[in-house]
RNA sequence: GCGCGGUUAGCUCAGUGGUAGAGCGCCUGCUUCACACGCAGGAAGUCGCAGGUUCGAACCCUGCACCGCGCACCA
C-alpha cells in the first residue's frame, strides 16, 4: 500500500500499467484455457489512419466488453489489426508521392515500384493507428495482430475467390459499373452515395425526319451525352407520341455526325417526367442501357475513362472535360435553334464516397460475385441468433438481404489483392484443348487446388498458390491486372485472422466471435458480407451480437472532418486529460442508438470524476487502519445499511445496463452511485465515526468504507482501467488475494455480484434500514433549508434540536449534527416546548427546530410557513381531488389507491404541523 | 415515394400509464480538516401540434408538422 500522492497525475499512471499489463501478459488468450472463451474481432482501422473519437468511443466499447468478460472470468480473445484500405491507401501514399515529387503519375513508376512504395510507406506508418489503441488502454492480444495483406491472410483472399468462381458465383462480365473517373477505377454499388443536385433540366427538340415538320421535345439533364445517344424513346401506352414508333428523328449532336434515331417504345419511360419522350444513351446511363439491350441499341461510348469527352463526341466536345462540355453542347443546342428552354431541377447524383467526385456510369469488363449462403445470412439475423443492438438495424439489414445484386468485386487499381487468375489466348481453339488435355492427364503450370477453364482459344487458371505464378508466367500466361476490392478481403476478418483454412486451435476456441462492435455505416460493406462469408467458409455466424454505435459529431451536430477542422486528435485530449477521463467522458455521452454529440466538456467531466475518485479513495487511505478488516454486523450504522444497499442496487444496475450494451446507463449509474450516494452523503457521513473517539465504530466504517470500494473499482474497471488499478493496488486491495483474482492486478478480480439476500441476512440488514438513513438525508436537507430561510451562513455554527419520533441512538444523532453542521443537536422528549415563534419543520424522523435566540424574524418566520403552507396545500388538494373522484376510486388499482391515501395523509400532516406552527407564531407576536 | 430514428429545462439527454429528472451552463453563498477538477443551495419545462383511448397520458392509438438518416433506374 502505497501513498497515493495529493494529485491525480494520468500520465504516468498509464504508461506504467499498460506497460505491467504487457509484461504480465494480460491480454494473451490461451486457447487451451478451460474457461469459456469470450472474443471479439477489432473492425480493422485503415493502415494509414491515425486515431479519431470515432475509434476512441468504438474501441472504449470493445475495451469495456473485454476487460469486463475478462473479470467475468471468461478467456478473453480480443484481436487487433488493420486494413490494407485500398483506394484510401493508395491515395495518400501517391498523393506523398506527388507532394514529394518523386513522380508525377503513377505510371512513371510502374506497378510494382509503386507498389513497393507503398509498402515501404505501410512499414513506417502503417504501425501508427495501433500504438495510439494502446494509449487508449486497449486490452488486444497483440501476439495476434493483423494485417489484410499479410501473406497467410492473401492466401485466404485468394482460395476464397478460387473457390467462388469454381463454385460457379464469380464470373466476369461486361455490364454498367458505377466508375469514379477520378481514381479511374469500378466501385460497387454500396461505394456510391446519392446526394442531391441542384441542376437545370433542358428542352430541346429533335426533328422527327419521317413526319416531316413534326419534333419531338425532350428534356435531359446531360446534354453533352447527346452524340452518344442511339434511340428516342416513349411509353408506347403514351397517345401524345405512341404514333411516332418506328419512325426516325435526327439527333442534332455532333453537328458533324446528325445521325438518324429510331424511336422506340419503352415502358420505362415515365409519362409525367419532363416531356414524356426520353433520350437513350446505352454508354452512359444504367436505365438506358437496360434499354439498348430490349432493343438491340448501339452502344456509343464518347468519354474517355477520365471523365473527358473523346472524338466520338465530336470536334466541339472533344477533349473537354463532362461537364464543361455540358455547357458547350447547351450552347451548340441553342445556335441551332434547338433549345426551348432550361429550368432549374433538383436530382440525386451517385458520388464517389471517397473521391467526391461524380460517378460515370460506364460500361466496362469487371468481376462479379453472386453473394454465397445469403439464405442462411438473412434468417441468422432474422431468427435472432445474431442479435443487432439497436434492434432496428436487423430490418434494414433484412431489406438489403431481400434485395442483393451481384457485388463488382474488381478494381482498377495497384495496391491490393491481386486477382489470382492468369489467361493465355492460343492459336486456335483446338490448341488450347489439347493444352488443357495435356495437362488433365499429366502435369499442370500450377499446384494442386487450382484450377482451369477452357473459353473458345483463351485458357484461364486461377490458383490461391503464390509459387504457382512464375510457373504459369513461364508457360505464357497472363495475371488480370485488377486488384479486389478491399471489401472482399475484410469480409473473412473473422477467421481469415485466426488460422483459417487450417482447423487451428483458435478458431476452435474462439470462433464464432462473441460481439462486434461497429458502426452502422458499415452495414453493408462489411456487416452483411462477413455474415455471408461466415457462413459459407466456417458453416457457422462470425459474430453473436452485434453492437452499432452511433456516429460522433460535433457540438453542432455535424460529422467530423478534416476539412472542417472539427475534429480534435484523441491524443492531445488523453495528454491534457487522461486517458481515463476520455474514456468515462464519452462513454457517458453515447447512448445506445444515437448519434453522440461530443463536447470537450465531456471530457472534462470525466477527468473531474477521476480525480474526484483518486479524491475519495485518498480520503480513505488518511484514515489509516487495516485493509478490508471484518465488518462487524452489531456496529453497522444506518449509513452503512443504507450505501450497502445502494451498492447493491449499483451492482444490479450496472450489470444489467452492461449486458443489454447501455453502456451510457451503465457509466450514469456509476456516475450517480459513487458521487451522489458514496461521497455526497455516505463518506460525509462516515466522518462522525472518523473523527470520534470510539475505535471500534471507527474501524468497522473502515471496514465498510473498503468493502464498497473494492467493488467500486471493480466496478469502474471496464471504464477506467488505469486509476482503477492504481488505486487498487494503493489502497492495499490487491495484497491478500490470489494472483487470478484480482491479487496480481485488478484485470482478474471478480465482477461484482449483487449481494443478495444470504449477505443481507448475515450482517442484519433489512430494506427498511434504507429508509431510516434516507428520513436521515431528509433531517439534513430540512435543516439546511431552516437555515437558508433565516440566513444563516453554512458555515456558522448553531444549535439545532430534534424532536425525535422513536430513540435516535447516539452514533445516529452524531451524523445527524455533522451533517447538519450544527454546534450542538439536542434531542428532546415529547413534553418539550420550543420558544414561542422558533423556526420549525416536520421531518420523517420527527420535528426538527432551529432556535435562534431571540434573534426570530417573527416576520421572515411567517412569510415561510406561510410559502411552505401554500405548496402543501396546494399538493393536498391535488391528491384530495383525485380521491374524491368516484371513477378513480372504483377503477384504480389498490396499491395506486393506498398510494394515494398515504400522500394525502402525509400532506395532511404536513400541513397541521405548519398550522400548528403559524399558530404559535401568531401568538408568539401578533402581527400588524 | 417507401422505411427508420428523433422532437422533454438555455444545451445534451434519461424517463413507456399514477407527485416531471440528470449532467453541463446560469445565479447565490462558501477556500468547512479527500476533492474549488470542490461543497451547500437556487432559478428554469403549457414534455412538437391536433384529436382519440383511459379514472388518469411525456408515456398507448391516429393524423400532422419539423429535424436527421437510409433505400428507390423519373431521364
Amino acid at each position: 500500500m502505497s501513498e497515493l500522492t495529493k494529485t491525480f497525475e494520468p500520465q504516468a499512471i498509464e504508461e506504467k500499467w499498460y506497460a505491467y499489463w504487457l509484461e504480465q501478459r494480460c491480454f494473451e488468450a490461451d486457447p487451451a484455457s478451460k474457461k469459456p472463451g469470450y472474443s471479439i474481432a477489432i473492425p480493422p482501422p485503415n493502415v494509414t489512419g491515425v486515431l479519431t473519437l470515432g475509434h476512441v468511443l468504438n474501441n472504449t466499447i470493445q475495451d469495456i466488453l473485454a476487460r469486463r468478460a475478462r473479470m467475468l472470468g471468461k478467456e478473453v480473445f480480443w484481436l487487433p489489426g488493420t486494413d490494407h484500405a485500398g483506394i484510401a491507401t493508395q491515395n495518400v501514399v501517391e498523393r506523398n508521392l506527388r507532394k514529394e515529387g518523386a513522380m508525377k503519375h503513377r505510371d512513371e513508376l510502374g506497378r510494382e515500384a509503386l507498389v513497393a512504395k507503398i509498402w515501404e510507406w505501410k512499414e513506417k506508418y502503417g504501425g501508427i493507428i495501433i500504438q495510439q489503441l494502446r494509449k487508449l488502454g486497449a486490452s488486444c492480444d497483440w501476439r495476434h495482430e493483423r494485417f489484410t495483406m499479410d501473406a497467410p491472410y492473401s492466401r485466404c483472399v485468394q482460395q476464397v475467390f478460387v473457390d467462388l468462381y469454381k463454385k460457379g458465383l464469380i464470373y466476369r462480365g461486361r455490364r454498367m459499373v458505377n466508375w469514379d473517373p477520378s481514381a479511374l477505377t469500378a466501385l460497387s454499388d454500396e461505394e456510391v452515395e446519392m446526394k442531391e443536385q441542384n441542376g437545370l433540366l433542358y428542352y430541346f427538340k429533335v426533328e422527327v425526319v419521317d413526319e416531316p415538320g413534326a419534333f419531338l421535345t425532350i428534356a435531359t439533364t446531360r446534354p453533352e451525352t447527346i452524340p452518344g445517344d442511339t434511340a428516342i424513346a416513349v411509353n408506347p401506352r403514351d397517345p401524345r407520341y405512341a404514333h411516332f414508333i418506328g419512325k426516325r428523328a435526327r439527333r442534332p449532336l455532333p453537328v458533324e455526325n446528325k445521325a438518324l434515331l429510331p424511336i422506340i417504345g419503352d415502358e420505362h419511360v415515365e409519362f409525367e417526367f419532363g416531356t414524356g419522350v426520353l433520350k437513350v444513351t446505352p454508354a452512359h446511363d444504367k436505365a438506358d442501357f437496360d434499354i439498348g439491350q430490349r432493343h438491340a441499341l448501339p452502344i456509343v461510348d464518347i468519354m474517355h475513362p477520365n471523365g473527358t469527352m473523346n472524338d466520338l463526341a465530336g470536334v466541339d466536345l472533344a477533349g473537354l472535360d463532362r461537364f464543361e462540355a455540358r455547357k458547350i453542347a447547351v450552347e451548340k443546342l441553342r445556335e441551332l435553334g434547338l433549345l426551348e428552354k432550361e429550368e432549374p431541377h433538383q436530382n440525386k447524383v451517385g458520388y464517389s464516397e471517397r473521391a467526391q467526385v461524380p460517378i460515370e456510369p460506364r460500361l466496362s469488363d469487371q468481376w462479379f460475385l453472386k453473394y454465397p449462403s445469403q439464405e442462411a445470412a438473412r434468417d441468422a439475423v432474422a431468427s435472432g441468433s445474431i442479435s443487432f443492438h439497436p434492434e432496428r438495424w436487423a430490418k434494414v439489414y433484412d431489406h438489403w438481404m431481400g434485395n442483393l445484386q451481384d457485388w463488382c468485386i474488381s478494381r482498377q487499381l495497384w495496391w491490393g489483392h491481386r486477382i489470382p487468375v492468369w489467361t493465355r489466348r492460343f492459336e486456335s481453339e483446338g490448341e488450347a484443348a489439347q493444352i488443357v488435355a495435356a495437362w488433365e492427364s499429366g502435369k499442370a503450370p500450377y499446384s494442386t487446388g487450382g484450377h482451369h477453364a477452357v473459353a473458345g482459344d483463351r485458357v484461364i487458371v486461377l490458383t490461391s498458390d503464390p509459387a504457382d505464378a512464375k510457373a504459369l508466367a513461364v508457360a505464357g500466361f497472363q495475371q488480370d491486372p485488377d486488384v479486389l476490392d478491399t471489401w472482399f478481403s475484410s469480409w473473412l476478418w473473422p477467421f481469415a485472422t485466426m488460422g483459417w483454412p487450417a482447423k487451428s486451435e483458435m478458431l476452435a476456441k474462439f470462433y464464432p466471435t462473441t460481439d462486434l462492435v461497429t458502426g452502422p455505416d458499415i452495414i453493408f460493406f462489411w456487416v452483411a458480407r462477413m455474415i455471408m462469408a461466415g457462413f459459407e467458409y466456417m458453416g457457422e455466424m462470425p459474430f453473436r451480437n452485434v453492437y452499432f454505435t452511433g456516429i460522433i459529431r460535433d457540438k453542432q451536430g455535424r460529422k467530423m472532418s478534416k476539412s472542417l477542422g472539427n475534429s480534435p486528435d484523441p491524443l492531445d485530449l488523453i495528454a491534457s486529460y487522461g486517458a481515463d477521463a476520455l474514456r468515462f467522458g464519452v462513454m457517458r455521452s453515447a447512448p445506445i442508438g444515437q448519434d453522440v454529440l461530443y463536447d470537450e466538456k465531456n471530457v472534462e467531466l470525466g477527468r473531474n470524476f477521476c480525480t474526484k475518485l483518486w479524491n475519495a479513495c485518498r480520503f480513505r487511505q488518511m484514515h489509516g487502519g487495516e485493509t478490508e478488516g471484518e465488518i462487524d454486523r452489531s456496529l453497522l450504522s444506518s449509513d452503512d445499511k443504507w450505501i450497502l444497499l445502494r451498492l447493491d442496487a449499483a451492482i444490479a444496475e450496472v450489470s444489467t445496463a452492461l449486458d443489454a450494451y447501455r453502456f451510457s446507463d451503465a457509466a450514469a449509474a456509476l456516475y450517480r452511485f459513487f458521487w451522489s450516494e458514496f461521497c455526497d452523503w455516505h463518506l460525509e457521513a462516515s466522518k462522525a465515526a472518523l473523527n470520534g473517539t470510539d475505535a471500534a465504530r471507527k474501524a468497522n466504517t473502515l471496514a465498510v468504507l473498503d468493502f464498497v470500494l473494492g467493488h467500486l473499482l471493480r466496478l469502474f474497471h471496464p471504464f477506467m482501467p488505469f486509476v482503477t488499478e492504481e488505486l487498487w493496488h494503493g489502497l492495499g486491495f490487491s495484497a491478500d488475494l490470489p494472483e487470478g483474482q484480482g491479487g496480481k492486478t485488478i484485470l482478474y478480480a471478480h465482477w461484482p455480484k449483487p449481494l443478495g439476500a444470504d449477505f443481507c441476512e448475515h450482517y442484519g440488514i433489512d430494506p427498511s434500514d434504507e429508509a431510516f438513513a434516507s428520513a436521515k438525508h431528509d433531517v439534513v436537507n430540512i435543516g439546511r433549508g431552516l437555515r437558508r430561510d433565516f440566513n444563516i451562513a453554512a458555515s456558522k455554527r448553531v444549535a439545532f434540536i430534534l424532536r425525535p419520533n422513536a430513540p435516535m441512538p447516539d452514533h445516529e444523532a452524531a451524523v445527524l449534527k455533522l451533517l447538519l453542521n450544527a454546534e450542538e443537536l439536542s434531542l428532546v422528549d415529547g413534553g418539550w416546548t420550543p420558544p414561542r415563534g422558533t423556526p420549525a419543520s416536520l421531518t420523517p424522523h420527527g420535528e426538527l427546530f432551529l432556535p435562534l435566540e431571540g434573534l426570530i424574524d417573527a416576520g421572515a418566520e411567517r412569510e415561510r410557513l406561510s410559502k411552505e403552507a401554500a405548496k402543501v396545500g396546494q399538493e393536498l388538494a391535488k391528491v384530495r381531488a383525485k380521491l374524491a373522484d368516484g371513477h378513480f376510486a372504483s377503477k384504480v388499482p389498490a396499491t395506486v389507491l393506498e398510494e394515494h391515501r398515504q400522500r394525502e395523509t402525509a400532506w395532511a400532516e404536513k400541513l397541521g404541523q405548519i398550522q400548528k406552527m403559524q399558530a404559535a407564531l401568531t401568538e408568539a407576536s401578533p402581527s400588524p
